[in-house]
DNA sequence: GGCCAGGTGATGG
DNA sequence: CCATCACATGGC
């Protein structure tokens, strides 16, 4: 029986952060009054986790039992995928006078992003929602979920497991096709779940590099470009200074944002972009948010 | 029915 | 080097 209380860097809004998880990750959350289900792997072993907010805090619960240090790995994902530790404080202090970005961000005080447990899973995930709608995106990591993934039982509830590169590496391109996977991008996941699985393609061991770095690094893998990388420093490993100006997420928020006639280029969006440095993660994510929740 | 989705690599000039 | 194209499917 496990219960953390973890307490963030104010501002935190723990609702605006988590609402991303109930419309578009419903693959791996499940959601129960306010609270979040999903499973993470600790030293490789799947655990069900409960993670809500009371009084100021966000609050962790498994009634799986654990040793110590994986209590203290627990905590320690929980507060790098939440963002416990972030202070956006001088982003709000920088972005204040861009007009008109300001009222927009000044409305989602506290939102922080929401990370993926590991770099796999946010990079298989990315490579999946390349050039989708967002709901098409989803169902098929769910399917890939569902047929690469184990499953393991929690009270009444039987949970999906986000598949080991071992697993995906064992599919064949044709199980993917099944799924209505198009070939290219069902060679792109398994491809890359082999190199991982090999070793090839240490992943974890970007996290010490810059984003230069590792942009170079993962654009030479086949079915990564430039906006897959970027997302993976974004989404995946919480960079601040980044933005995909080629997204059309990015593009169409700023043609609403700034009331424009037509799609602003890569170039124009890059451009506006370098006022908002070194926060462009921030502008990016609530930009989407704009977007997608009005 | 056509066009676009939080792109990418292959192809042909 | 740059423009164009296919790709699976769903939503509008």
């Amino acid at each position: 029986m496990v219960d953390i209380g973890l307490k963030p860097v104010e501002p935190y809004s723990f609702v605006a952060t988590t609402r991303r998880l109930v419309r578009s990750e419903k693959a791996l959350y499940r959601v129960r009054d306010g609270q979040f289900l999903r499973v993470l792997r600790i030293q490789g072993r799947p655990i069900p986790v409960e993670i809500g907010w009371e009084s100021g805090q966000v609050r962790v619960q498994t009634t799986v039992e654990l040793g110590t240090r994986e209590r203290e790995i627990l905590a320690r994902l929980i507060r790098r995928m939440f963002s416990l530790d972030v202070d956006l404080g001088p982003f709000y202090e920088h972005m204040k006078k861009e007009s008109p970005l300001a009222p927009i961000i000044e409305e989602r005080k506290g939102l922080h992003f929401v990370l993926d447990p590991s770099l796999y899973e946010c990079l298989i995930k990315t490579v999946i929602s390349q050039q989708l709608n967002l709901s098409f995106a989803g169902r098929l990591v769910y399917r890939l979920v569902e047929l690469a993934g184990e499953t393991i039982r929690y009270g009444d509830e039987e949970l999906p497991v986000f598949p080991t590169p071992e697993q995906v590496a064992r599919l064949d391109y044709e199980d993917l096709q099944k799924l209505q996977f198009n070939r290219r991008k069902a060679e792109y996941v398994i491809d890359l779940s082999r190199q991982v699985a090999d070793g090839e393609l240490d992943l974890e061991g970007l996290q010490s590099l810059s984003d230069r770095q590792v942009v170079e690094k993962l654009v030479a893998l086949r079915g990564v470009g430039r906006w897959t990388a970027e997302c993976l420093l974004l989404f995946g490993m919480g960079r601040p200074d980044l933005l995909p100006a080629a997204d059309i997420g990015v593009r169409n928020a700023v043609k609403k944002a700034f009331e424009l006639d037509g799609q602003p280029t890569e170039a124009e969006v890059r451009e506006w972009g370098e006022g908002w440095t070194p926060w462009r993660s921030y502008v990016t994510f609530y930009l989407w948010d704009y977007l997608t929740e009005g």
